[in-house]
DNA sequence: TATGAATGAGTTTTCATTCAT
DNA sequence: AATGAATGAAAACTCATTCAT
């Protein structure tokens, strides 16, 4: 019974970890239903009992993936010897990690970005997986509480998470992958500039 | 002969119209070749004797659709009656006038964004097309021009534009298509703030 | 034990019930054996103990439901305030009953014209089934029986029936359906006096 | 160019007639498209360009089979030594000629009778089609002709057709492929009597 | 008996590309 | 240059049937 249920859980699992490995490898387009199949395992139609087509699989892929990147940034900063003093200073250290492992990952970062909008990301932080050990959202909470007791207001904090996420990515999306207009090492530190103004920008005026 | 030639740019003409059509309403990989070679009015054939493959067209299309907006953005601001002060004024002005007119054309917006990199609107500038009166790489560089005599200081200018236009571009994408995490309206104010904090960042510390 | 025997036998029902539905809902080609089943509430496996396979339990449906009709027609015709004077009368009343049940539920007709043939009927006729309380092959001895009384004569009296009832089927499922030549209502008046000179056709000569 | 278009012909041509084969050979539901094309010596999307589907195919078949059946029976007679008298001895001529063609050709019996209809007939009587040298509306057009210049009188001559065709064709049906109540042989004399009586039934009451 | 996950052969359908005219 | 018929590889999706539980 627990056994049945385990086994769908690898199944699923399966047909999620090949077919990334072949989006990644291949591109989605040029990834068929039969490669996911097969690599996995697994037959053809069993790929139906799980997810209704490759769109359906792509998405949780996507939102899983990015997850987990999230979640892995967090491990390694927590993991660090020296101590992150200020929220600015987290955030930075946070992008940085994030855009140096896609720019060893260069085909994740293609896969994720072209796929994933701010809606997406909002749905995978508030809907709990049930298979990694999900602190996503409690992350997301930490972040939304952090700014709180920052010297930065902002009426809706998620305003401004959205802004430097949205220009860390599609920044980094170029540097990375086209070194356009130039590479990533050269762009972080007009990076790290901008996202410290636009913070600035939110800072507190004192009374 | 200067009649053939003719002919020819009517049949590129038609095929990048109606092509642009045919991918701003049903996709892009929803559209074959056949379709955009029958609503031109050509053969499947003629196709292949003015692009190599979808692809192909799709990335002319981009780079020329994006090209006119800009000229559009640019000729609608000099009709403006009240002058623009200074380069700040100019840009947000430029900006607002481009999402605004996306707001209303969201399958413009789809299929620009979805396929616009900083690299292809490079190219756009760099290489003057023969159809439009070209006046693109020249707003260009009176961008860049424009900028050396502001207080703000970049070495390397590009770089400035391409933040600023990345920011813009991905979280517009966001707003007008999904408005998440909010409405484009409701957004502009914080992408006015934000620009304002980026350029700001690059003023000249006098001496 | 007389449970289990029960319990089978309201699987086997719901079985023949929800196909029946199915099929004359959507066809029997685009009914599969999976919609069967859930519709029955029981697993796909389950349909194999109780079918062989579609045919299977269409020929079995197929059988009942003309079986049913022809049981329901003659129950109709018992219940009729005036009596039935002669062997025409009533066959011609029988007819008629079933045609017009048949008009009121075309799906049932498509389901069991295509699907009917002699055959199938003389073995519904002469297999009693545990079902229903079967009168069946006790209806057609009567036929067989009350044709003897009468003025008609034929050496093997299925084949007059067999004619009359091939004819009343096949003309009544071309002006049901697709009301052509022309209604059922205007060419019924057709189908009596055929079968009124096909019965003459039969009567005795005196001697 | 008219090469082009005979070439169109004989590859419609060439498709009707390697499915019918296949149809007649192993059933409509187990003939696949490839099967089609590759027996035709065509590619399988060569298929798509000529018929929407396979049932698209079939109509056309059916009608035409239905049609050249009735031409070249209409031929048989007219090849007969012994001139046929009237109305009467001609229809049964014809049926009788059609009947035995069919006991002979089994399976196009099956194919032709499962899948016609009278509305079908009447629109392959009604649409002349450009392949044969098509006499088929005029036959039908002489029948109804023939009808007036006999002592039988129908208001609506079609009708009458309608009956005796359907009669003809149903049992012929059943008789043919299940030998049942009987064999054809047995019950052709049956037939005769039935339409002979049909027939009498519309006979004029002289004044 | 009953289940329903798994199978994979089978079928339809699409479409970029070629090439004879 | 232009055509559009032909191609056939490629892909998605279905579903009867089996079998371990």
């Amino acid at each position: 019974m627990g056994k049945v249920e385990l086994n769908k859980q690898n199944k699923r699992s399966s047909l999620l970890q090949h077919a990334y490995e072949l989006f990644v490898d291949r591109g989605f387009n040029k990834t068929t239903i039969a490669d996911i199949a097969k690599h996995s395992g697994l037959a053809k139609g069993t790929f139906y009992l799980y997810y209704k087509d490759k769109y359906d699989l792509r998405d949780e892929l996507v939102a899983r993936k990015s997850g987990q990147l999230i979640l892995e940034a967090q491990e390694a900063l927590k993991a660090r010897p020296e101590p992150l003093n200020d929220f600015e200073e987290y955030l930075l250290a946070m992008i940085d990690y994030i855009l140096n492992y896609l720019q060893r990952n260069k085909m994740l970062l293609k896969f994720i970005t072209k796929n994933l909008s701010w809606g997406i990301f909002k749905h995978a932080v508030e809907t709990p997986s049930a298979l990694e050990s999900d602190n996503l959202g409690e992350i997301y909470r930490n972040y939304l509480h952090a700014l709180e007791n920052t010297p930065y207001q902002c009426a809706n904090p998620e305003i401004l998470l959205f802004t430097i996420i949205e220009l860390a990515s599609s920044t980094g999306y170029s540097t990375i992958l086209y070194e356009s207009p130039c590479s990533l090492e050269e762009y972080l530190p007009h990076l790290h500039q901008s996202i410290h103004q636009i913070l600035e920008g939110y800072r507190k005026t004192e009374g």
